[in-house]
DNA sequence: CGGCAGCTTGACTACGGTCAATGACCGTGG
DNA sequence: CCACGGTCATTGACCGTAGTCAAGCTGCCG
């Protein structure tokens, strides 16, 4: 099969991405085995489900989410260009969450055996998973804080603009405005809140005139506001490590 | 100053810890500098704070939180002995939540520094680590998952399921009953709960026969209805690296 | 042009929050 | 030894945010 050169990597080149060395450049060549494409609404990988894979999402977006028995469905994070997926099945075995594309994805592959020769022979890389891994923890640590602490609208306006904060960090939109893969359906089972109501508090960030959303397209009109609703510093995200 | 000698170590021959190859206790000898105590209220570490050290737990119990600009605090998880401290001030530098003592603690010290040596020369133990950054991710999914999706009852099952399972694993309690070291709204800043709201849901476990709870002594009567209504398995935990 | 997915709005309900008072337990000092 | 104050748990009355049910609406694709 045919696929993209590490060398050539869209994603890497990117402003919100750390450069590799010529070293880690040269392993992870080695280290990508291939490139995998999923469709709008196709799974990625399955709760319960053991994968000889991990993945690097290349292009396209999706939800990570835990489904309970009785069908209640919980979005823990939106999964972005540039994220690595499958460490939970790397190391704990099992995945404990499902990875679902909101859009067509393209996805590097990694053989999850070498995960180990990863933290036998490239400590630097091994250091730029556990710090993806600690970023992480963080950014739950804030979710857990909105869905516990903050109203329907300090919600909404968190999600929305940590997701336009990472969509611009992206280079994605065109100023004004980005595209928003998400549905509204999506952003309620990420915050906790019915559909309805997250609907009617859209509504109310619409009408105090702070943003736009209709059919994909998110404009944000005072950031600002948006910030302070969400109780976020007005800051760009510092520079991540791509695997 | 004098200190627990690793080989010791009162924690890790516990059942519910991996043991150590004679390399590795060799290893954590020399990355261990000393202990310190806190005592019950006292701040190990604070949010926004750069410490030149990291910690283990040995011994008592202690709270992780986010404490909003307004004062609303959440309750992130619960600190047990064994438990890994300041990843984040390791890895991203600055700490981005507040752990505080629930009791008097006894803790681990390392040295911060000395991190990198542990990617370098450890592998074995870089890997534990992010084993135990990984453990900790899914964790924090259940918990976004249990605020998002689960009602007052459930939260409540959930959160004192999962703190006994945990203080069973650690060899606590007598059989019927275990020393629960939080109070009730310590518990309800975990679960997005007000303490009034909390108390009531406590008291309806209570009424339900499936629990006591007082003076610090919680008695499980029906694990198995508690589990149900969590919404977890029944089942111990996997057994853990010990940092 | 029909069908469908996703968004929008209205009416009613209920879960959990707030305010406030009381109670139980414990350590301290007179 | 008991009175006091503090912390934490408990209970009652009332209120408000968000959920539920249900009906339309919009735009898109076949």
């Amino acid at each position: 099969m045919q696929f993209t050169d590490c060398a050539a990597c869209p994603l890497r080149p990117r402003p919100m991405f750390l450069p590799f060395t010529p070293e880690e450049l040269a392993f992870m060549r080695g280290f990508k085995t291939g490139e995998r494409l999923v469709p709008r609404g196709g799974i990625v990988l399955a709760q319960g489900e053991t994968s000889p894979h991990l993945y690097t999402a290349l292009d396209g977006f999706g939800t990570r989410s835990i489904l309970l028995e009785d069908g209640r469905r919980q979005v823990i994070n939106f999964v972005f260009p540039g994220d690595f997926i499958g460490l939970q099945a790397g190391l704990m075995g099992e995945m404990r969450h499902t990875i679902q594309a909101s859009t067509p994805m393209r996805l590097c592959t990694f053989r999850r055996e070498e995960l180990w020769t990863l933290f036998r022979d490239r400590p630097d890389r091994a250091y730029d998973l556990t710090w993806i891994a600690a970023v992480e923890e963080h950014f739950l640590g804030e979710t857990i804080t909105t869905l516990g602490q903050r109203d329907a609208t300090e919600k909404v306006a968190w999600a929305l603009a940590r997701i336009w904060q990472r969509l611009v960090a992206l280079g994605l939109g065109d100023g004004s405005a980005v595209p928003l893969p998400f549905r509204q359906h999506e952003l309620a089972d990420a915050l906790g809140l019915s559909p309805v109501h997250t609907n009617r508090t859209v509504t109310v960030l619409r009408g105090l005139g702070i943003l736009r959303w209709t059919r994909g397209r998110l404009e944000i009109l005072a950031p600002a506001r948006l910030f302070a609703l969400a109780g976020l510093p007005q800051a760009h995200e510092e520079r991540r490590p791509l695997m």
